[in-house]
DNA sequence: AGAGACTGTTACAATCGGTTACACTTTTGC
DNA sequence: GCAAAAGTGTAACCGATTGTAACAGTCTCT
């Protein structure tokens, strides 16, 4: 058996030393690991990849943790724990306030931080199962007269006759639609729309890509919707509305 | 004879080390247990689970566990052990007005948390023997024509004929319905419906989708009601209104 | 034009979920 | 109480979905 998909963790913090030390960290024990040296990296990343916890340094330059923690709860319900440069308990209560999922006081044991992932993973893995990790407002994306129904995960074309995907083509269209216009790599789709890393000579996304094609493609031969960007990955090329 | 299903049991702390000692005691006395450090986490935790007891701190950031209690007897009837850090006798007398079961104070002995909350479950058990565990307000459900009521335990079907489910079956779509429009894994399905954690190789939830599937679709071969998300476990694709 | 890299497509194997059969338990009816 | 009926879980089988591998076609660069 496959050991099952390890946890994205995306750690933001100023320090580069921090950085790429619990980088190392946690990627020697399994996670995958994305970082950000402030809260606009930070937002790029998450646009990117799928992130099943956030690292967050309370200290930030520009916008502080306290911000961007709240921030990242108006759109989304990925787990955070958050860092602090001293154990200040009016820090603790807003950021736990404010929705984070713990609070690790600096400096730390880099094993406690990995128990406080591990538990707060977990918490949440009981909490919504398989519910979507991010929790977005909009339930309903149109593009190109199709319609993509996210709560009800169905698909409807321009006449409105509903066609049938398989979960994973379901999975790769969300991916899609959710970023327009913008070059997916192989790797980024792999990550956003199946969870899981790549691995040497990973195919399996373009096949899955033809497969979608086949389904939603006028020409299958030409496609429209999904365009190849060769050397990149894969682009989404028309213009997409929510609700 | 396989031992009767463990109580479910959460735990609302602020302190982590309080609620880590508590769950691994717990458990290693057979309970099931799920834990949140506030309010907010709670609620979710109650949504997604069904809870057979609550031990709860009266010490809570935000929203004290008083404050909590009430609201919990509002719309339900789970049993709720409180704590609190001194033996406080107005807390004490408050606490038992909101409507807690039992009450303990810090520092206490898990044994003695152990045997109190053996003994409430004993008492709701005679209580209300097989009555729902957690009183809900609205009984009844409505989707796709279909009427689920849930006072009575009967279902019928568009045409307003009623339809035979078993206990099972009932169940069964109960949790569905309550939770529509989410992606539930065959693991928590269990524990909504069943109250049961799940064994290796459990297949027994994929039968009872399929024997509901064929009572309640229209075309049991291409379900619309109860969707499968592979990999992810099942899904009540229509909207549900109460009353 | 040709080599090499990149992508599309197909075939196949592994995995996962649907279904049925059957044994076991619980409930029902007499 | 007892026998029949209904309900439930386990196991086995089968079909659908998905990833891997192989090969063919296309593009780029020289």
């Amino acid at each position: 058996m496959p050991t099952e998909p390890s946890s994205h963790v995306l750690i933001v913090d100023d320090d580069r030393e921090i950085r790429d030390l619990l980088s190392r960290f946690l990627v020697k024990h399994n996670y995958r690991v994305s970082t950000a040296a402030d809260g606009r990296e930070m937002r790029r990343v998450m646009s990117d990849a799928r992130i099943d916890l956030i690292v967050l340094d309370v200290m930030l330059p520009g916008e502080t943790g306290l911000t961007l923690c709240g921030q990242i709860r108006a759109s989304s319900k990925v787990p955070i724990v958050m860092l602090t440069a001293v154990a200040e308990e009016t820090d603790r209560i807003i950021g736990l306030e404010l929705g984070a999922d713990d609070y690790l006081a600096k400096p730390f044991n880099p094993r406690e931080l990995l128990a406080r992932i591990r538990a707060v993973l977990r918490r949440v893995e009981e909490r919504d199962g398989g519910a979507p990790v991010d929790g977005e407002v909009a339930p309903v994306l149109n593009f190109a007269g199709w319609k993509l129904d996210l709560s009800r995960r169905t698909l409807s074309n321009p006449d409105g006759q509903p066609v049938e995907l398989s979960t994973g083509e379901y999975d790769l269209l969300v991916a899609f639609a959710e970023r327009p216009q913008r070059v997916l790599s192989r790797d980024r789709l792999l990550d956003i729309a199946k969870g899981r890393a790549a691995v040497a000579f990973d195919r399996s996304i373009d096949v899955q890509v033809g497969r979608l094609r086949r389904k939603i493609e006028a020409d299958p031969a030409a496609p429209q919707l999904i365009t190849t960007v060769r050397g990149g990955g894969y682009m989404f090329t028309p213009s997409v509305t929510r609700g």
